[in-house]
DNA sequence: TAACCCTTTACGGAAAACCGTAAGGAATAA
DNA sequence: TTATTCCTTACGGTTTTCCGTAAAGGGTTA
């Protein structure tokens, strides 16, 4: 079984009983975070002192507080952490239900395991550690392993995300093609705009632009 | 002390940990759920038992489940407690932060204490549940102070709402006022609604219906 | 090179939303 | 009673969005 074990998490709550959690494991070293950025900073110190963590149980949002973080949420965190120390396994733990979100995680973070924060976590948590360390296999919760069939993630790209993002900020969509220009992005007149904009409201069976963006935020996508 | 306190919440890493922060302040009998409607049922035992609960801890937010359930949050679960038992004290914990959802639980449901899931969680709760036993004062994070100052909830009523809902369900203004006449809503005009949506408009700093929709959405207040 | 496909762009009419003005109606105060 | 105020409604012109069509450009294949 794994002996170290770094927990992240900004609620208070969940370092307490997580702990008691990975107790059970009979884990032996057991250390929590309340911030990114300090979960980084442990990450590299145990490296340096050639005792580094091998498994790494974050949370996705944290709250902003009065501190300066240049990690901003558990997704840079968990990028950052792959990039730096590949061999480090990596379980999201979230109440996040949103599938678009958590297939980013799989698919561009690589993450090991997604427990999601329910009634039933506690076991569901120590089963992916259990897994994860026996057959070094992904662990998802079974209640979300639809989401490997959700075609979204593939059939919308950056482009349409930035598209829907300027939308929320009420950016009529004249002034969307000069923005775009402006950032060198391409394509960028009016009317390629306008069928990309339908095309996500097909997609999201939308009656309008408004509906579009409020499910697309109900979603997870902006 | 309280003596007999109940705790609901559909996370159960926060039952294992609520129950260990209440042990601390010994508090005999706590006992915990994962559903409001068994929430309910306890309570209610419990007082048909004259043995009934002093203080009730809820969340808000509950995941839906294979289970059928009555009660749908944890602002249902407040409001029939408050109705059955006004001499239970109500203690919201939550990770909600949006200010207009936290007011409506002091001025609507007339809650006892507010206290935010977040890095010190612990020592509020703690906090929360002695300023209450000692002085029966309200109690609510330091950090969500400022929402007695907010507003908006004096501002924005339920017609205002109404409207909001259904414009992020994609129901152009020509059609609203068919429903509103429908559902004997009164006032129904297409001018009258327009006039609203412009007020919203202004009052949120939106440029337009899009993002006047998003921003409302953050705000938790659709 | 020509034929083809796909994406981007331009354009124009229709629909919806936007915005100011003015008339109508109800409640209140003089 | 009239006058005043506030809310509602109607209307019309402007702007924005919507949506279909067609032309232009880029890349691939025969």
């Amino acid at each position: 079984m794994f002996t170290k074990v770094l927990i992240v998490d900004d609620i208070d709550f969940n370092d307490v009983a997580a702990v008691q959690v990975l107790n059970e494991l009979h884990i032996t070293t057991i250390d929590s975070a309340k911030y990114c950025d300090e979960a980084l900073l442990k990450i590299k110190n145990a490296h340096r002192e050639n005792n580094p963590y091998q498994l790494l149980i974050s949370d996705l949002s944290f709250k902003p507080d009065h501190r300066q973080e240049k990690l901003q949420s558990g997704q840079e965190l968990i990028e950052t952490v792959k990039q730096l120390y590949p061999e480090i396994k990596i379980i999201a733990f979230s109440i996040e239900d949103k599938s678009y979100a958590i297939k980013m995680l799989f698919d561009k973070y690589n993450i090991d395991g997604y427990v999601i924060k329910g009634r039933h976590s506690i076991v569901e948590l120590k089963t992916a550690i259990q897994t994860i360390w026996d057959t070094d296999e992904k662990y998802i919760s079974p209640e979300l392993q639809h989401i490997h069939k959700d075609k979204t993630i593939n059939e919308i790209d950056n482009y349409d995300i930035k598209i829907l993002e300027y939308l929320s900020q009420g950016i009529p969509q004249d002034n969307m093609q000069a923005k775009f220009k402006e950032l060198g992005i391409s394509p960028s007149s009016k009317s390629t705009i306008e069928k990309h904009i339908n095309k996500l409201k097909i997609y999201f069976q939308a009656n309008n632009t408004i509906q579009l963006v409020a499910i697309t935020k109900d979603l997870g996508i902006i």
